[in-house]
RNA sequence: GCCUCGGUGGCGGAACUGGCAGACGCGCGAGACUUAAAAUCUCGUUCUCUUACGAGAGUGUGGGUUCGAUUCCCGCCCGAGGCACCA
């Protein structure tokens, strides 16, 4: 090392002690930003008018434009390209506190946010909690604590928390979900589907959790288990409400191709509804007319219905299966013969014992029983004998299934046990059929008639027309309605009263909140825990005599009573999922008490820009949040074609413990963010979890990593005070940024800019890293050559641009620096700095050269000149010229010479 | 079984549209500073062979296309997630 560097090195180490003290530099702040209300009250509900920048003129005609605007369109109106509305999935304030999970997700989209504002955009980044919920409840259980109570303790601390990591959320329009003056719409949005036939009441098998003691949607049943409590799942018979989502099936699945979502996303979305388009195809049961009464035609017989996807294989029936279910449902047991009958109940009997479960998990073995009867294919009038077996399932498609044993893996299987014949109808199209070959692909009809020869998809259209008497095209479905009703305290109340007869009404929209009563035992007993509410009887009661003294009146001859006293309230509360499926409607005027939301902001600001939720949400809140979206759109009420809330969409990966594995408080591994943000500062934590790996993968937590970032992040705080203090010191100097730095300094500018967006945060940062250690490298190095001795690297203005490209990933830190620069409050108000093409454009481009493929050498040019098609003659000279390359080529024939410009240079012997 | 995503150094991860694989960070090694340690700083760090110069191999695996493949195509292996007797 060189005496130069040495002293060079002694200087920086002396100059460098400079200690950022996190914890008090960070609060300062914080307080600062709270006094100021910075990114507040968005839309000015408050009085506050905080979001609009405060820059330079351009911005300000904008602004005044913007202004003029508003007060013809009302206030918050923006222009569809202006806005920014961000959203993070709804957080469930548990009583464990935030995760670093949940600082992830938030920090990034918080990046985005400040970014975006800083960009001129009106940005929207609001936040909320979904507060009912089970856990609260357990909890109250356990220890007789309130829900109410131990919800607000929990969102006390999530909030404090967010706000120490400086996330820049717009905590005036803060909602929670079990808010009377929230869930007063959630009532309100209930009453619109029940008037409008979307919300009904039906008996039906519902999956009970035994643990819970309470009802589960399908979605919430994981391989048969509670997916809270994975106890297992029991089939009971309760009267439930339910949501009509069924009704916006196929528009749930085609305006998935309107939005920008992860394809696997939409694609978990279509297998969850599951669309399947086929055919109905009537059988006829041999001599089954003696029980439809009176019918002696032979027509009168008795017809079951097949769901196939695969009319083209309907010459390969070799006999047909019903589910024992349907078997009961059609009364087939009429027709059995006496030696039959025994056979045929005993194994109805034992496929009922079976759980549906058991049905679709347990062994494949395909049992099943002949029942004897026939039943007759209506294409060419044979006859197939009827089977009973369990592998077809009552409640799929129609519950009885043709089989068509050469074309069907479940059928092939099923024929080799019960020895039935297997009769191939179909051949691969460029190929012959290998013996024993079961063939479940489209091929060329064959043993089919006139069908003969004919493409499976062409064949099948025709015997649709051809024999539409017996053959109808259906569409079926996975996707079932949705059961919304819960037997459990803390959720919102279903706004409902039945009178004496048992119909149901609807509370008036202007009664609402239907308030969630307090006087309740929680205590799970299977029962409603609402019934043990006394206020909630007499409320009722008050309430209809108020409201239904007309309808009382008139039935009063039917002996209804007249003080109210034989209605009854709704018991159940309503699935969590109802609060937390139109939340982002709300947040647009968070504090309006005449409507759910607000027209012009909902036309105005829906929908939302950028969502970003855990894959966990990935089928039931989208798919739920779609339908009210559409519901609303139908009633008028937002003014957005397509009905889709959520244009862009993206999952966060999670965030593993140091060992790989998912944290969990069992396995020791979490990670406390409040304990990392006092050992090393909130812009340590966030840029930390920004750098560690991409947005959307699942990344491990690893301690000592997180060190790095804070050396980066104290290294470039050195360097700008270190800067700070040369220009205080020699006041008024004018100094320009070295070359090399200012080129950096507009690539990193360049780079981070693009990145953002594109939610690439570490490669961003990566870049940023680059940045101050070419700075110092320069200070120490470089500069030692330069007759200025003490030259900061760069000018004041640069060193400006750098901070405000740092301020989205570490604002407290920025903000600091800002502040040391001598400039105003705040960082977070600048306009985002424009970087010099020219100037980040590299003079030298480097040009490797391969011989076969191999790289043996490199050109150094001037970047023009590299990147000129017209220098190839040129290029290729000096590149067969250089030493390295010489080695390879001498006395041999150059068979191929390839210049791609700004590229490569490659050479063929 | 089907669908989706993924597999790159000791680790987390980079790599534009087919053009120098391994940016950045961690770790590790050597050195500076220090009575010492920590902290900080400098240099090095894919693997193998070589004192060195250099050479060879290398992005799960086997092929293919190409002057050139982490990237495109075909087959296989492994991992994660989803769906699953769906007719």
């Amino acid at each position: 090392m060189s005496q130069n560097q040495k002293q060079a090195e002694k200087k920086q180490a002396e100059k460098t002690p400079v200690k950022y003290q996190h914890q008090s530099v960070e609060t300062k702040w914080l307080d600062k930003w709270e006094q100021e209300g910075l990114f507040q009250d968005t839309f000015g509900d408050f009085g506050g008018n905080n979001y609009k920048m405060k820059a330079g003129k351009k911005k300000k005609k904008k602004a005044e434009k913007k202004k003029a605007a508003e007060k013809k369109k009302g206030k918050g109106a923006v222009k569809p390209e202006d806005k920014m509305y961000l959203l993070f999935a709804f957080a469930y304030p548990s009583g464990s506190g935030l995760h670093v999970g949940h600082v992830e997700s938030k920090t990034a989209l918080d990046i985005m946010a400040r970014y975006n504002r800083m960009n001129g955009k009106d940005v929207f980044f609001p936040v909320g909690w979904d507060a009912f919920g089970l856990p609260a409840e357990n909890y109250a259980v356990k220890t007789g604590v309130h829900p109410e109570e131990t919800t607000k303790n929990a969102i006390n601390t999530f909030r404090r928390q967010i706000k120490r990591v400086g996330i820049s959320y717009d905590w005036a329009n803060e909602i929670a979900t079990s808010h009377p003056d929230y869930y007063q719409w959630t009532q309100w949005l209930f009453i619109q589907l029940f008037q409008n036939g979307l919300a009904y009441k039906d008996i039906g098998m519902v999956n009970w959790c035994p643990s819970c003691k309470t009802v589960l949607a399908n979605e919430q049943v994981v391989e048969g288990l509670c997916e809270r409590c994975d106890s297992e799942v029991m089939q009971k018979k309760l009267e439930q409400w339910y949501f009509k989502i069924t009704d916006y099936k196929d528009e749930l699945i085609e305006g998935l191709d309107e939005v920008d979502w992860p394809e696997a996303t939409k694609r978990q979305q279509k297998n969850w509804i599951g669309r399947s388009e086929g055919a109905n195809v009537d059988f006829e049961v041999v001599d089954s007319q003696s029980a439809n009464q009176g019918g002696k035609d032979k027509n009168d017989n008795l017809k079951l219905t097949c769901f196939t996807t695969r009319t083209d294989t309907i010459f390969g029936v070799s006999f047909l299966v019903i589910s024992p279910e349907k078997f009961k449902e059609f009364e087939l047991e009429k027709y059995l013969a006496k030696d039959k009958f025994d056979e045929v109940e005993k194994y109805i009997k034992q496929a009922f014992k079976k759980t549906e479960e058991e049905r679709q998990i347990g062994e494949k073995d395909k049992t099943g029983v002949n029942t004897g009867l026939k039943v007759i294919n209506p294409v060419n009038g044979e006859e197939a004998p009827l089977f009973i077996a369990d592998y077809v399932l009552g409640g799929v498609g129609t519950g009885v299934v043709m089989g068509v044993p050469a074309h069907d893996e479940r059928d092939w299987a099923f024929a080799k046990k019960h020895n039935l014949s297997i009769k191939p109808v179909i051949k691969p199209q460029f190929r012959e059929l290998k013996d024993n070959e079961c063939f479940t692909d489209y091929g060329v009809m064959i043993n089919s008639g006139d069908y003969t020869g004919r493409l499976s998809l062409e064949g099948r259209e025709e015997l649709v027309e051809d024999f539409s008497h017996v053959i109808a095209k259906t569409t079926t479905y996975k996707l079932r309605d949705w059961l919304i009703s819960r037997q459990r305290y803390w959720g919102a109340p279903i706004p409902i009263i039945y009178d004496p007869d048992g119909s149901p009404h609807a509370i008036k929209d202007e009664d609402l909140p239907w308030a969630l009563p307090h006087d309740v035992d929680f205590k799970p007993t299977g029962e409603s825990p609402l019934k043990s509410s006394q206020k909630l009887i007499k409320r009722t009661h008050k309430y209809v005599v108020e409201n239904f003294a007309d309808l009382i009146a008139e039935h009063k001859k039917d002996g209804w009573a007249q003080d109210g006293s034989d209605w009854e309230p709704e018991f159940d509360t309503m699935d969590t999922f109802v609060d937390s499926s139109w939340y982002y409607l709300r947040y647009l005027h968070s504090r309006n008490k005449d409507a759910f939301s607000q027209e012009d902001r909902l036309n105005n600001w829906m929908p939302v820009d950028f969502y970003l939720i855990g894959p966990e949400h990935i089928v039931l809140h989208l798919l739920y949040s779609r339908f009210f979206t559409k519901f609303l759109r139908d009633q008028g009420y937002i003014d957005l074609e397509n009905g889709e809330p959520f244009a862009k969409m993206r999952h966060q990966g999670m965030i593993l413990g140091p060992d790989h594995k998912k944290m969990s408080k069992s396995k020791g591994n979490v990670i406390n963010p409040d304990k990392i943000v006092k050992k090393y500062g909130a812009d340590t934590l966030r840029v930390y979890e920004m750098f560690i790996g991409p947005l959307e993968a699942d990344k491990p937590w690893d301690d000592r990593a997180v060190q790095g970032v804070f050396r980066f992040l104290h290294k470039m705080y050195g360097l700008v005070q270190d800067l700070a203090d040369y220009y205080q010191t020699n006041e008024g100097e004018e100094v320009k940024t070295a070359a090399k730095l200012e080129q950096k300094l507009h690539q990193t500018i360049r780079k981070v800019g693009k990145d953002i967006p594109q939610l690439k945060f570490n490669t961003a940062i990566a870049c940023m890293m680059e940045f101050s250690n070419e700075w110092r490298s320069w200070l120490v190095h470089d500069q030692a050559g330069e007759e200025e001795k003490n030259h900061p690297g760069l000018s004041l203005a640069d060193a400006k641009k750098l901070v405000k490209i740092l301020a989205p990933f570490a604002p407290f830190m920025a903000e600091e620096m800002w502040n040391q620069l001598g400039e105003k409050f705040s960082v977070h108000q600048q306009t985002w700095p424009e970087f010099d093409a020219d100037l980040a454009q590299e003079e030298q481009a480097i040009i490797p050269v391969q011989v076969n493929g191999k790289l043996r050498g490199e050109l150094i040019l001037p970047a023009e000149v590299a990147a000129d098609r017209d220098s190839e003659i040129e290029i290729l000279t000096q590149a067969k010229e250089l030493q390295s390359v010489q080695k390879w080529i001498k006395d041999k024939e150059i068979k191929k010479e390839i210049f791609v410009p700004g590229k490569i240079v490659s050479l063929v012997v």
